[in-house]
DNA sequence: TTATCAATCTCGCAA
DNA sequence: TTGCGAGGTTGATAA
Protein backbone atom coordinates (compact mmCIF):
# COMPACT_ATOMS: atom_id res chain seq x y z
CA UNK A 1 0.00 0.00 0.00
CA UNK A 2 1.04 3.49 -1.26
CA UNK A 3 0.54 6.22 0.80
CA UNK A 4 0.49 10.28 -0.25
CA UNK A 5 -0.59 13.42 1.29
CA UNK A 6 -0.26 15.96 -2.02
CA UNK A 7 -2.18 19.11 -3.11
CA UNK A 8 -3.69 17.64 -6.03
CA UNK A 9 -6.58 18.18 -8.79
CA UNK A 10 -8.55 15.27 -9.48
CA UNK A 11 -10.96 14.21 -12.22
CA UNK A 12 -13.44 11.29 -12.63
CA UNK A 13 -14.95 10.30 -16.21
CA UNK A 14 -17.22 7.40 -15.70
CA UNK A 15 -20.30 6.39 -14.48
CA UNK A 16 -20.56 10.18 -13.47
CA UNK A 17 -18.46 13.11 -14.44
CA UNK A 18 -17.04 14.95 -11.25
CA UNK A 19 -14.41 17.12 -10.39
CA UNK A 20 -11.89 18.12 -7.08
CA UNK A 21 -10.34 21.49 -7.20
CA UNK A 22 -6.76 21.62 -6.03
CA UNK A 23 -6.59 21.31 -2.28
CA UNK A 24 -3.97 18.91 -0.11
CA UNK A 25 -5.53 15.77 0.25
CA UNK A 26 -4.68 12.12 1.18
CA UNK A 27 -4.17 9.27 -1.58
CA UNK A 28 -4.06 5.67 -0.64
CA UNK A 29 -3.09 3.33 -3.56
CA UNK A 30 -3.89 -0.34 -2.46
CA UNK A 31 -2.06 -3.37 -3.88
CA UNK A 32 -5.02 -4.78 -6.03
CA UNK A 33 -4.34 -1.18 -7.66
CA UNK A 34 -7.97 0.75 -6.26
CA UNK A 35 -7.05 4.43 -5.21
CA UNK A 36 -9.12 6.25 -3.04
CA UNK A 37 -8.96 10.07 -1.99
CA UNK A 38 -9.81 11.23 1.60
CA UNK A 39 -10.00 14.74 2.87
CA UNK A 40 -9.31 15.12 6.61
CA UNK A 41 -13.38 14.92 7.03
CA UNK A 42 -16.50 12.98 6.56
CA UNK A 43 -17.15 9.29 6.59
CA UNK A 44 -15.72 6.55 5.68
CA UNK A 45 -16.69 7.58 2.32
CA UNK A 46 -13.60 8.91 -0.03
CA UNK A 47 -14.40 12.02 -2.33
CA UNK A 48 -12.91 10.02 -5.06
CA UNK A 49 -12.14 6.78 -5.86
CA UNK A 50 -11.45 4.05 -8.37
CA UNK A 51 -12.04 0.69 -7.52
CA UNK A 52 -10.38 -2.46 -8.67
CA UNK A 53 -9.09 -4.03 -10.95
CA UNK A 54 -7.37 -1.08 -12.69
CA UNK A 55 -4.29 0.02 -14.10
CA UNK A 56 -1.93 3.39 -12.86
CA UNK A 57 0.22 5.40 -15.74
CA UNK A 58 1.93 7.95 -14.34
CA UNK A 59 3.29 11.38 -16.49
CA UNK A 60 5.02 14.41 -16.19
CA UNK A 61 2.88 17.14 -15.23
CA UNK A 62 1.84 19.88 -17.84
CA UNK A 63 1.26 23.35 -16.12
CA UNK A 64 3.72 25.16 -14.25
CA UNK A 65 4.02 23.45 -10.74
CA UNK A 66 2.32 20.11 -11.40
CA UNK A 67 4.58 17.62 -10.43
CA UNK A 68 3.16 14.40 -12.60
CA UNK A 69 -0.46 13.25 -13.67
CA UNK A 70 -1.73 9.38 -12.96
CA UNK A 71 -4.60 8.43 -15.04
CA UNK A 72 -6.43 5.53 -12.94
CA UNK A 73 -8.45 3.11 -15.60
CA UNK A 74 -10.62 0.10 -15.48
CA UNK A 75 -11.66 -2.46 -17.23
CA UNK A 76 -15.29 -0.61 -17.54
CA UNK A 77 -12.99 2.28 -19.10
CA UNK A 78 -13.97 4.72 -16.32
CA UNK A 79 -11.30 7.31 -15.47
CA UNK A 80 -9.42 9.05 -12.57
CA UNK A 81 -6.77 11.50 -13.84
CA UNK A 82 -5.22 13.05 -10.44
CA UNK A 83 -3.25 15.89 -10.86
CA UNK A 84 -0.38 16.09 -8.48
CA UNK A 85 0.92 19.71 -7.88
CA UNK A 86 2.84 19.02 -4.34
CA UNK A 87 3.84 16.04 -2.63
CA UNK A 88 3.96 16.71 1.57
CA UNK A 89 4.35 12.92 2.32
CA UNK A 90 5.20 9.36 0.82
CA UNK A 91 5.26 6.35 1.93
CA UNK A 92 4.87 2.48 1.11
CA UNK A 93 3.60 -0.26 3.48
CA UNK A 94 3.76 -3.67 3.45
CA UNK A 95 0.84 -4.83 4.61
CA UNK A 96 -0.04 -8.62 3.99
CA UNK A 97 -3.16 -10.73 3.44
CA UNK A 98 -6.26 -9.69 5.99
CA UNK A 99 -7.99 -12.70 7.64
CA UNK A 100 -11.09 -10.51 7.67
CA UNK A 101 -13.85 -9.24 9.60
CA UNK A 102 -16.29 -11.66 11.56
CA UNK A 103 -19.61 -10.69 11.81
CA UNK A 104 -22.93 -11.21 14.48
CA UNK A 105 -26.04 -10.11 14.44
CA UNK A 106 -27.18 -9.75 10.58
CA UNK A 107 -30.25 -10.63 9.31
CA UNK A 108 -28.97 -14.23 8.21
CA UNK A 109 -28.22 -14.67 11.75
CA UNK A 110 -31.72 -13.58 12.93
CA UNK A 111 -33.49 -15.94 10.75
CA UNK A 112 -30.92 -18.96 11.90
CA UNK A 113 -32.66 -17.90 15.05
CA UNK A 114 -35.93 -18.17 14.15
CA UNK A 115 -35.78 -20.69 12.23
CA UNK A 116 -35.17 -22.68 15.25
CA UNK A 117 -37.35 -21.14 17.47
CA UNK A 118 -40.77 -21.19 15.19
CA UNK A 119 -42.30 -21.39 17.65
CA UNK A 120 -41.79 -17.83 18.82
CA UNK A 121 -44.94 -17.20 16.06
CA UNK A 122 -47.15 -19.18 17.86
CA UNK A 123 -48.20 -22.49 19.66
CA UNK A 124 -47.85 -25.85 18.02
CA UNK A 125 -45.98 -23.81 14.90
CA UNK A 126 -43.66 -25.62 12.71
CA UNK A 127 -40.75 -24.72 10.23
CA UNK A 128 -41.54 -26.14 6.26
CA UNK A 129 -38.42 -24.66 5.14
CA UNK A 130 -36.15 -21.44 5.15
CA UNK A 131 -35.44 -19.77 1.69
CA UNK A 132 -38.71 -21.23 0.16
CA UNK A 133 -38.30 -21.20 -3.26
CA UNK A 134 -40.81 -19.04 -5.96
CA UNK A 135 -40.89 -17.49 -9.23
CA UNK A 136 -40.16 -13.98 -7.65
CA UNK A 137 -37.25 -14.81 -5.16
CA UNK A 138 -37.23 -17.11 -2.08
CA UNK A 139 -39.62 -16.41 1.11
CA UNK A 140 -37.71 -16.32 4.15
CA UNK A 141 -39.63 -18.77 5.91
CA UNK A 142 -42.44 -20.90 5.08
CA UNK A 143 -44.07 -22.39 8.43
CA UNK A 144 -47.45 -24.25 9.59
CA UNK A 145 -49.16 -22.58 12.28
CA UNK A 146 -51.15 -24.26 15.21
CA UNK A 147 -53.78 -25.01 12.93
CA UNK A 148 -51.80 -26.53 9.66
CA UNK A 149 -52.30 -23.48 7.65
CA UNK A 150 -49.49 -22.28 5.39
CA UNK A 151 -47.74 -19.01 6.77
CA UNK A 152 -44.85 -16.81 4.59
CA UNK A 153 -42.34 -15.16 6.94
CA UNK A 154 -40.28 -12.10 5.62
CA UNK A 155 -37.57 -11.55 8.04
CA UNK A 156 -36.04 -8.07 8.23
CA UNK A 157 -33.56 -6.32 10.34
CA UNK A 158 -35.64 -3.59 10.07
CA UNK A 159 -38.63 -3.43 8.30
CA UNK A 160 -39.92 -0.54 5.92
CA UNK A 161 -42.58 -0.39 3.50
CA UNK A 162 -40.60 -2.28 0.58
CA UNK A 163 -40.23 -5.30 3.11
CA UNK A 164 -44.15 -4.97 3.23
CA UNK A 165 -44.42 -4.58 -0.47
CA UNK A 166 -42.24 -7.70 -0.91
CA UNK A 167 -44.49 -10.22 1.16
CA UNK A 168 -47.11 -9.01 -0.30
CA UNK A 169 -45.79 -9.58 -3.79
CA UNK A 170 -44.87 -13.38 -2.10
CA UNK A 171 -48.79 -13.53 -0.85
CA UNK A 172 -50.04 -12.70 -4.04
CA UNK A 173 -48.39 -15.27 -6.02
CA UNK A 174 -48.07 -18.27 -3.45
CA UNK A 175 -52.27 -17.82 -2.61
CA UNK A 176 -52.44 -18.61 -6.36
CA UNK A 177 -51.61 -22.19 -5.33
CA UNK A 178 -54.16 -24.26 -4.31
CA UNK A 179 -52.37 -26.37 -2.69
CA UNK A 180 -50.53 -24.18 -0.04
CA UNK A 181 -53.85 -21.19 -0.19
CA UNK A 182 -54.89 -19.59 2.17
CA UNK A 183 -51.60 -18.32 3.36
CA UNK A 184 -51.01 -16.05 5.80
CA UNK A 185 -48.36 -13.37 6.06
CA UNK A 186 -46.49 -12.71 9.15
CA UNK A 187 -43.39 -9.56 8.66
CA UNK A 188 -41.10 -10.46 11.58
CA UNK A 189 -38.01 -7.78 12.85
CA UNK A 190 -36.36 -5.80 15.25
CA UNK A 191 -37.63 -2.74 14.47
CA UNK A 192 -40.84 -2.24 12.47
CA UNK A 193 -40.93 1.40 11.12
CA UNK A 194 -44.63 2.91 12.08
CA UNK A 195 -45.54 3.22 8.31
CA UNK A 196 -44.94 -0.35 6.97
CA UNK A 197 -46.88 -1.26 10.41
CA UNK A 198 -49.84 0.76 8.74
CA UNK A 199 -49.77 -0.58 5.16
CA UNK A 200 -48.85 -4.40 6.86
CA UNK A 201 -51.70 -4.41 8.89
CA UNK A 202 -54.20 -3.06 5.96
CA UNK A 203 -53.39 -5.57 4.12
CA UNK A 204 -54.00 -8.50 6.63
CA UNK A 205 -49.96 -8.76 7.35
CA UNK A 206 -49.46 -9.83 10.96
CA UNK A 207 -46.11 -7.69 12.32
CA UNK A 208 -43.57 -9.48 15.22
CA UNK A 209 -41.23 -7.74 16.66
CA UNK A 210 -38.47 -10.06 17.83
CA UNK A 211 -35.89 -9.32 20.59
CA UNK A 212 -32.57 -10.39 19.21
CA UNK A 213 -30.77 -10.50 22.52
CA UNK A 214 -33.32 -12.98 23.93
CA UNK A 215 -33.23 -15.41 20.61
CA UNK A 216 -29.43 -15.67 21.26
CA UNK A 217 -29.63 -16.32 24.46
CA UNK A 218 -32.11 -19.09 24.10
CA UNK A 219 -29.85 -20.33 21.01
CA UNK A 220 -28.81 -23.85 21.50
CA UNK A 221 -25.26 -24.33 19.57
CA UNK A 222 -26.00 -27.98 19.38
CA UNK A 223 -28.68 -27.39 16.80
CA UNK A 224 -27.16 -24.21 15.26
CA UNK A 225 -27.88 -24.22 11.52
CA UNK A 226 -25.05 -22.24 10.74
CA UNK B 1 -4.99 13.52 9.55
CA UNK B 2 -2.86 11.11 11.47
CA UNK B 3 -1.77 8.36 9.50
CA UNK B 4 -0.82 4.65 11.36
CA UNK B 5 0.61 1.52 10.16
CA UNK B 6 0.45 -1.34 12.64
CA UNK B 7 -0.56 -4.88 13.44
CA UNK B 8 -3.63 -4.65 15.70
CA UNK B 9 -7.01 -6.69 16.81
CA UNK B 10 -10.30 -4.80 16.59
CA UNK B 11 -13.37 -5.26 17.77
CA UNK B 12 -16.90 -3.65 17.28
CA UNK B 13 -19.85 -3.44 19.38
CA UNK B 14 -22.75 -1.30 18.31
CA UNK B 15 -25.47 -2.57 15.83
CA UNK B 16 -23.97 -5.67 15.20
CA UNK B 17 -20.70 -6.82 16.73
CA UNK B 18 -17.77 -7.29 14.58
CA UNK B 19 -14.10 -8.52 15.15
CA UNK B 20 -10.94 -8.60 13.35
CA UNK B 21 -7.91 -10.83 14.27
CA UNK B 22 -4.62 -9.84 14.85
CA UNK B 23 -2.91 -8.35 11.40
CA UNK B 24 -1.39 -5.47 10.05
CA UNK B 25 -3.58 -2.97 8.60
CA UNK B 26 -3.97 0.85 8.23
CA UNK B 27 -5.80 2.96 10.19
CA UNK B 28 -6.46 6.81 9.64
CA UNK B 29 -7.61 8.93 12.28
CA UNK B 30 -9.44 12.36 10.59
CA UNK B 31 -9.59 15.36 12.24
CA UNK B 32 -13.49 14.97 13.32
CA UNK B 33 -12.49 12.16 15.43
CA UNK B 34 -13.34 9.51 12.73
CA UNK B 35 -11.31 6.12 11.95
CA UNK B 36 -11.17 4.17 9.14
CA UNK B 37 -9.33 0.69 9.61
CA UNK B 38 -8.00 -0.60 6.29
CA UNK B 39 -6.57 -3.71 4.41
CA UNK B 40 -4.44 -3.40 1.70
CA UNK B 41 -7.45 -4.64 -0.46
CA UNK B 42 -10.89 -4.47 -1.04
CA UNK B 43 -12.99 -1.43 -2.51
CA UNK B 44 -12.96 2.16 -0.57
CA UNK B 45 -15.04 0.72 2.10
CA UNK B 46 -13.18 -0.20 5.10
CA UNK B 47 -12.65 -3.65 7.32
CA UNK B 48 -14.02 -1.39 10.32
CA UNK B 49 -14.34 2.31 11.28
CA UNK B 50 -16.29 4.65 13.32
CA UNK B 51 -18.20 7.74 12.20
CA UNK B 52 -18.21 11.18 13.61
CA UNK B 53 -18.35 12.60 15.79
CA UNK B 54 -16.44 10.60 18.73
CA UNK B 55 -14.12 10.59 21.18
CA UNK B 56 -10.62 8.24 21.59
CA UNK B 57 -9.05 7.02 24.73
CA UNK B 58 -6.20 5.87 25.02
CA UNK B 59 -4.86 3.07 27.65
CA UNK B 60 -1.99 1.06 27.90
CA UNK B 61 -2.27 -3.03 26.85
CA UNK B 62 -2.58 -5.83 28.73
CA UNK B 63 -1.37 -8.50 27.06
CA UNK B 64 2.07 -9.10 26.79
CA UNK B 65 3.10 -7.30 23.20
CA UNK B 66 0.12 -4.97 23.42
CA UNK B 67 1.40 -1.60 23.27
CA UNK B 68 -1.88 0.51 23.77
CA UNK B 69 -5.44 0.25 23.62
CA UNK B 70 -8.07 3.00 21.77
CA UNK B 71 -11.52 3.23 22.61
CA UNK B 72 -13.54 5.16 20.26
CA UNK B 73 -16.86 5.40 21.17
CA UNK B 74 -19.31 7.68 19.26
CA UNK B 75 -22.78 9.48 20.62
CA UNK B 76 -25.10 6.38 20.03
CA UNK B 77 -22.71 4.57 22.43
CA UNK B 78 -21.31 2.45 19.85
CA UNK B 79 -17.50 1.76 20.52
CA UNK B 80 -14.84 0.18 18.61
CA UNK B 81 -11.65 -1.31 20.56
CA UNK B 82 -8.14 -1.24 18.65
CA UNK B 83 -5.53 -3.10 20.57
CA UNK B 84 -2.02 -2.04 18.94
CA UNK B 85 0.51 -4.91 19.08
CA UNK B 86 2.70 -3.04 17.34
CA UNK B 87 3.61 0.29 15.08
CA UNK B 88 5.11 -0.25 11.91
CA UNK B 89 4.37 3.54 10.70
CA UNK B 90 2.68 6.98 12.29
CA UNK B 91 2.70 9.97 10.82
CA UNK B 92 0.29 13.41 11.38
CA UNK B 93 -0.54 15.94 8.55
CA UNK B 94 -2.55 19.08 8.26
CA UNK B 95 -5.00 18.78 5.45
CA UNK B 96 -7.28 21.77 6.14
CA UNK B 97 -10.75 22.25 4.61
CA UNK B 98 -11.28 20.40 1.42
CA UNK B 99 -13.52 23.00 -1.50
CA UNK B 100 -15.71 19.46 -1.89
CA UNK B 101 -16.33 17.28 -5.09
CA UNK B 102 -18.75 19.00 -8.24
CA UNK B 103 -21.17 16.19 -9.78
CA UNK B 104 -22.72 15.93 -12.96
CA UNK B 105 -24.62 13.26 -14.34
CA UNK B 106 -27.01 12.36 -11.57
CA UNK B 107 -30.95 12.23 -11.06
CA UNK B 108 -31.83 15.68 -10.09
CA UNK B 109 -29.64 16.63 -13.63
CA UNK B 110 -31.44 14.10 -15.55
CA UNK B 111 -35.36 15.44 -13.90
CA UNK B 112 -34.09 18.99 -14.91
CA UNK B 113 -32.71 17.81 -18.38
CA UNK B 114 -35.95 15.98 -19.23
CA UNK B 115 -38.55 18.94 -17.44
CA UNK B 116 -36.84 21.04 -20.30
CA UNK B 117 -37.49 18.80 -23.51
CA UNK B 118 -40.67 17.02 -22.32
CA UNK B 119 -41.23 16.40 -26.05
CA UNK B 120 -39.06 13.72 -26.03
CA UNK B 121 -41.77 11.88 -24.10
CA UNK B 122 -44.13 12.72 -27.05
CA UNK B 123 -45.32 15.41 -29.92
CA UNK B 124 -47.30 18.45 -28.32
CA UNK B 125 -46.36 17.37 -24.73
CA UNK B 126 -46.36 19.91 -22.43
CA UNK B 127 -44.87 20.23 -18.51
CA UNK B 128 -47.30 20.99 -15.90
CA UNK B 129 -44.49 20.98 -12.83
CA UNK B 130 -41.69 19.39 -11.41
CA UNK B 131 -41.81 17.90 -8.06
CA UNK B 132 -45.58 17.12 -8.24
CA UNK B 133 -47.01 16.96 -4.39
CA UNK B 134 -48.84 13.88 -3.40
CA UNK B 135 -49.67 13.01 0.37
CA UNK B 136 -47.07 10.41 -0.29
CA UNK B 137 -44.50 12.17 -2.01
CA UNK B 138 -43.40 14.36 -4.99
CA UNK B 139 -44.12 13.18 -8.72
CA UNK B 140 -40.85 13.73 -10.48
CA UNK B 141 -42.65 15.21 -13.45
CA UNK B 142 -46.13 15.63 -14.21
CA UNK B 143 -47.23 16.59 -17.86
CA UNK B 144 -49.75 16.81 -20.31
CA UNK B 145 -49.61 14.53 -23.00
CA UNK B 146 -50.74 15.72 -27.26
CA UNK B 147 -54.60 14.79 -26.31
CA UNK B 148 -54.04 16.72 -22.79
CA UNK B 149 -54.05 13.36 -20.37
CA UNK B 150 -52.32 13.97 -17.42
CA UNK B 151 -48.83 11.94 -17.53
CA UNK B 152 -46.80 11.33 -13.84
CA UNK B 153 -43.20 10.85 -15.32
CA UNK B 154 -41.25 8.88 -12.78
CA UNK B 155 -37.55 9.59 -13.56
CA UNK B 156 -34.68 7.24 -12.51
CA UNK B 157 -30.69 6.59 -13.47
CA UNK B 158 -31.45 3.22 -12.73
CA UNK B 159 -34.87 2.06 -13.13
CA UNK B 160 -35.63 -1.46 -10.86
CA UNK B 161 -38.70 -3.16 -9.23
CA UNK B 162 -38.52 -0.29 -6.24
CA UNK B 163 -39.51 2.86 -8.97
CA UNK B 164 -42.29 0.59 -10.50
CA UNK B 165 -43.54 -0.13 -7.43
CA UNK B 166 -43.40 3.84 -6.35
CA UNK B 167 -44.71 4.98 -9.66
CA UNK B 168 -47.93 2.77 -9.03
CA UNK B 169 -48.36 3.93 -5.79
CA UNK B 170 -48.33 7.56 -7.15
CA UNK B 171 -50.75 6.33 -9.55
CA UNK B 172 -53.08 4.79 -7.68
CA UNK B 173 -53.50 8.11 -5.69
CA UNK B 174 -53.63 10.51 -8.29
CA UNK B 175 -56.42 8.73 -10.24
CA UNK B 176 -58.59 9.00 -7.10
CA UNK B 177 -58.41 12.48 -8.41
CA UNK B 178 -61.21 13.00 -10.43
CA UNK B 179 -59.91 16.63 -12.14
CA UNK B 180 -56.60 14.36 -12.77
CA UNK B 181 -58.07 11.16 -13.65
CA UNK B 182 -57.08 8.96 -16.07
CA UNK B 183 -53.49 9.60 -15.43
CA UNK B 184 -51.04 7.75 -17.60
CA UNK B 185 -48.03 6.74 -15.99
CA UNK B 186 -44.00 6.91 -17.44
CA UNK B 187 -41.17 5.10 -16.15
CA UNK B 188 -38.27 7.21 -17.63
CA UNK B 189 -34.18 6.00 -16.86
CA UNK B 190 -31.23 6.17 -18.38
CA UNK B 191 -31.41 1.79 -17.98
CA UNK B 192 -34.48 -0.48 -17.09
CA UNK B 193 -34.01 -3.68 -15.85
CA UNK B 194 -35.64 -6.24 -17.46
CA UNK B 195 -37.66 -6.96 -14.31
CA UNK B 196 -38.71 -3.42 -13.89
CA UNK B 197 -39.87 -3.51 -17.24
CA UNK B 198 -42.23 -6.21 -17.64
CA UNK B 199 -44.02 -5.51 -14.17
CA UNK B 200 -44.19 -1.92 -15.46
CA UNK B 201 -46.28 -3.32 -18.76
CA UNK B 202 -47.95 -5.90 -16.92
CA UNK B 203 -49.31 -2.15 -14.93
CA UNK B 204 -49.94 -0.13 -18.23
CA UNK B 205 -46.75 1.90 -17.38
CA UNK B 206 -44.87 2.94 -20.46
CA UNK B 207 -40.67 2.87 -20.21
CA UNK B 208 -38.81 5.45 -21.84
CA UNK B 209 -35.17 5.08 -22.18
CA UNK B 210 -33.11 8.07 -21.65
CA UNK B 211 -29.89 9.14 -23.55
CA UNK B 212 -28.21 11.61 -21.04
CA UNK B 213 -25.65 12.48 -23.56
CA UNK B 214 -27.97 13.54 -26.28
CA UNK B 215 -30.26 14.79 -23.51
CA UNK B 216 -27.35 17.11 -22.57
CA UNK B 217 -26.34 18.00 -25.94
CA UNK B 218 -29.59 19.68 -26.59
CA UNK B 219 -29.68 21.12 -23.72
CA UNK B 220 -29.85 25.40 -23.94
CA UNK B 221 -27.50 26.82 -20.77
CA UNK B 222 -29.32 29.86 -21.31
CA UNK B 223 -33.36 28.30 -20.31
CA UNK B 224 -31.35 25.88 -17.14
CA UNK B 225 -33.45 25.05 -14.79
CA UNK B 226 -30.10 24.85 -12.45
C1' DT C 1 -34.41 16.79 14.16
C1' DT C 2 -36.59 13.44 11.40
C1' DA C 3 -37.98 11.16 7.18
C1' DT C 4 -37.16 10.03 2.61
C1' DC C 5 -34.56 8.69 -1.33
C1' DA C 6 -30.38 8.30 -4.36
C1' DA C 7 -25.72 6.19 -4.75
C1' DT C 8 -19.54 6.12 -9.23
C1' DC C 9 -23.41 2.91 -3.60
C1' DT C 10 -20.45 -1.83 -1.76
C1' DC C 11 -20.81 -6.56 -0.55
C1' DG C 12 -22.25 -11.24 -0.53
C1' DC C 13 -24.77 -15.02 -2.30
C1' DA C 14 -26.95 -17.83 -5.65
C1' DA C 15 -28.55 -19.16 -10.19
C1' DT D 1 -21.51 -13.25 -15.25
C1' DT D 2 -25.65 -11.41 -13.72
C1' DG D 3 -29.26 -10.58 -10.61
C1' DC D 4 -31.02 -9.56 -6.19
C1' DG D 5 -31.22 -8.02 -1.48
C1' DA D 6 -28.83 -6.25 2.74
C1' DG D 7 -26.07 -2.69 4.75
C1' DG D 8 -22.97 -0.67 11.29
C1' DT D 9 -25.21 1.35 4.45
C1' DT D 10 -23.65 6.90 3.63
C1' DG D 11 -25.14 11.29 1.96
C1' DA D 12 -28.28 14.92 0.56
C1' DT D 13 -32.57 17.25 0.77
C1' DA D 14 -37.05 18.49 2.30
C1' DA D 15 -40.54 18.60 5.89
Amino acid sequence: MRFLVARCRVDYVGRLTAHLPEATRVIMVKADGSVLIHADGGSYKPLNWMSPPCAIRVSPGEADGDVEIWTVENKAGETLVITIHDILHASEHDLGVDPGLVKDGVEAHLQALLAAQVERLGEGWRLVRREWPTAIGPVDLMCRDGSGLAVAVEIKRRAEIDGVEQLTRYLDLLNRDPLLAPVRGILAAQEIKPQARVLAQDRGIECVVLDYDEMRGHDDPGTRLF
